[in-house]
DNA sequence: AGAAATAAATGTCACTTCGACAAGAATAAG
DNA sequence: CTTATTCTTGTCGAAGTGACATTTATTTCT
């Protein structure tokens, strides 16, 4: 049995090897046909010049999300009442960062319509890149295990939940709503049934009495986010 | 701005400020007519003589889940094989621990019949208590912050995946099954309708082909639990 | 032993929802 | 003015849901 692995009163916390604390943010956008990723390539040892997802160390007096929400907008330049930010998971394998046992809390943001990236001080180039691509590189650290959950978080969520208004400019169309869960899910919707499961889910949308001209077509009704935030019934899959 | 939010690679992580890492666990069972957790009454400061949620430090090369793991088994005596164990969500507050700066990553654990609690070496007591209860109780911590979150992943994870059979034993009945759902969800369910519903959802729950004899009225077929863990379509609540 | 009580299991039915598709409406291009 | 395109509304059979009745199997009571 492993007799330091509870906290027996006589034990001071401060007796134990220092932790690192760190967040890592899977920040997603929707560029159709693509799902993507904002990624960093590192400029520093270890992983220098792997491809990683933002982050960084919490200060000592800062609050987990604060610390998120600080690379979330140094990364992208969005304002945070824009975007959707939410814990997603801890990564804590003890041999996930060579340097020192790092705790990585990782956070899971939407955004619509990022600027483009731009290298922050600490990364030689930031990218937004497809999720397929970056399924693809070899990441740093854990940050493969990290993505991937934020993908499936992000997939799932848009089945119960109103968060796929926040890949939307704040007025937005059936379609462009739509073309959302298209490309987060992979897959095509039918646009009748989509657009009767939408207006019929209490609070999903509000009508902005306006229209958008379209390059072709009769023009489409625009919408804002309801208040509503959680979808019954859900729009399946 | 806050400058040494940022890791930029001229940081070394062991210079920052040491934090602690700690796992907290919410156990929970089905008593019906209550939905219990696990608490222990703490012997040491800070909060000694307060209830709080079991948990402990984590080692300098353990993993998270093995410390919540060892926890589970340490204070429930349950093996691992046959409770459900999951991350919950991670609390980091930096005034949430008054001795120095902790972060809890907190686990989600479901476990059926557990043998009565006993106090460990570390606290005063343990005690399987109602929710409704705790809830009534002031825990020590953010142990209120993540009681709540843990009770609401449960109800919500009861909808949509197999996990109610976790809170069973390895062979029960369609009506222990329901009285599962009702508890959780504090409301009662139709049984025929739920029976339909159960057998209809494929790999939920296979029979075993024997009967269980109630104290009054007709036997009851005897289930286990089925491969499946989602649930397609979700159980309404 | 027979009747009553109890709880499980199965069946019924109106109502709703869903998926597939057709039809109508509004605009730009030819 | 016609055609192509896209958004929007409508239709209909199939499947699912909730409410409730009926049947079955057992124990308890008389």
């Amino acid at each position: 049995m492993i007799v330091n692995v509870t906290f027996n009163g006589e034990y001071n916390p401060a007796d134990f090897p220092p932790f690192a604390v760190t967040t890592d943010l899977v920040i997603l956008t929707v560029r159709p046909p693509s799902l993507e990723v904002l990624l960093v390539e590192r400029a520093e040892e270890p992983f220098a010049g792997s491809w990683a997802l933002p982050g960084g160390f919490v200060g000592p007096e800062q609050d987990l999300s604060d610390a998120a929400g600080a690379t979330l907008t140094d990364k992208t330049g969005i304002e945070l009442d824009t975007a959707h930010l939410e814990q997603l998971a801890t990564f804590g394998s003890p041999a996930r960062d060579p340097r020192m046992r790092v705790v990585s809390v990782a956070y899971l943001a939407m955004v619509a319509n990022p600027p483009p990236a731009a290298a922050g001080r600490d990364a030689a180039a930031a990218e937004w890149q497809p999720v397929s691509s970056a399924r693809a590189t070899t990441l740093a650290f854990d940050h493969a295990d990290v993505l991937e959950a934020g993908v499936e978080r992000a997939r799932a969520k848009l089945e119960y939940t109103t968060l796929a208004t926040s890949f939307c400019a704040p007025e937005f169309t059936m379609a462009e709503l739509r073309t959302v869960y298209e490309t987060v899910w992979g897959i095509a919707l039918d646009p009748p049934n989509f657009h009767r499961k939408v207006l019929g889910s209490a609070g999903f949308v509000e009508p902005t009495g306006r229209t958008a001209t379209q390059a072709k077509g009769r023009p489409a009704k625009t919408y804002r986010a309801g208040p509503a935030t959680t979808l019954t019934p859900p729009l399946a899959r």
